[in-house]
DNA sequence: ACCTGAACACCGTTCAAGT
DNA sequence: ACCTGAACACCGTTCAAGT
């Protein structure tokens, strides 16, 4: 029961954003009273949270399914990880949102939410780790250089979804395109 | 009239978030009637993409005042431009949501709102041409080199909004020690 | 032109019952 | 333990009046 409700809760974010979810959309979606969720789920919030919590494991199984196709080369590895993480935004926009939205950042009491989305900027830390024993990366402060990269394949998500690079941004080749440029360019350095 | 409904709007938002801003409150906060909001915006879409209006100038004004402590040097105008917007972010993390969230990303059809957010992404694209051409920066590709830069900051801004860099980054004086070594990374490179 | 108040369909949430 | 239905205070929005 709360596995339906909370597939119903994820479809009618992916379908119609975030502002067609409620409570009592999902229990219609489930064939269920306004009031039975409440029985799954403490209240609004908590929904919302279970609902980015799927986002984030998805967004995870992506980045780990993509780097599964070049096992060999830590900085292709770390860099492809990047490249999962824009293409999973531009595929689910408003899960997306969801997951890096208001009404789940208010939600600091949610240890499971954060674990969720810790595991996602610890793979991406790993990943570097293994570049720089690969000797293609700098070794000034890897967490310093972890939370560089994830800025920037964070901001090019965001801005790509808000439309802010134009349409072509938002299919996942054109922001894949974006993703290597801007990901190449950071490892370069601007500094001619 | 309008503009005290929009100053009602941006407090709103400011204090209690976007979740707080609708259209009756600001109402009773302007102390009319819950249908006077309706003469002066189209509905409540209307409303929200002026009060993030009003952040994008306000963003812009921040970004011009902090670049001119620094009039003669080109790369440090373009970098603190930078540290300007992380800046903005967490002293305004309200505001900044609403600038960038799923509402107004909605409003495709709003020039007015989308001429004041190109204006931001210029004043970096401007800064980032004089550094250029003081040979500080490569000259590639001058709009690839923004993109990435803009997504930079903009994901180090939104990052430490939602808490995910821990709570010393959502002061201002953290965030922007972050910005600064996230820039300097940027112009560096992560290669060795 | 600008403001008002009643009305409608929606929400989240509480509460008292039902099985 | 799980579900239900009535009720309450809120919303956005429409409409018919008022000045």
């Amino acid at each position: 029961m709360r596995q339906a409700l909370l597939d119903a809760a994820v479809e009618i974010v992916r379908r119609d954003g975030a502002g067609a979810l409620t409570l009592r959309a999902v229990a219609r979606a489930a064939r269920v009273s306004h009031m039975a969720p409440y029985h799954h789920f403490a209240d609004k919030a908590a929904l919302v949270a279970a609902v980015a919590r799927e986002g984030f494991r998805g967004l995870r199984r992506e980045m780990e399914a993509r780097i599964e196709r070049c096992p060999d080369d830590p900085r292709a590895r770390f860099r492809e990880s990047g490249i999962a993480y824009v293409a999973f935004a531009v595929k689910h926009p408003n899960l997306f949102r969801v997951m890096f939205g208001p009404e789940t950042a208010d939600t600091d009491a949610n240890p499971e939410l954060q674990a969720e989305a810790r595991g996602v900027f610890g793979l991406m830390q790993r990943l570097l780790k293994q570049s720089q024993a690969g000797y293609a990366i700098r070794e000034d402060d890897a967490r310093q250089i972890g939370l560089t990269a994830w800025s920037l394949v964070h901001g090019l998500a965001m801005l790509c979804i808000d439309g802010q690079f134009g349409p072509e941004a938002t299919s996942p080749a054109g922001a894949e395109r974006l993703a290597y440029a801007a990901t190449g360019a950071l490892f370069r350095g601007l500094r001619r």
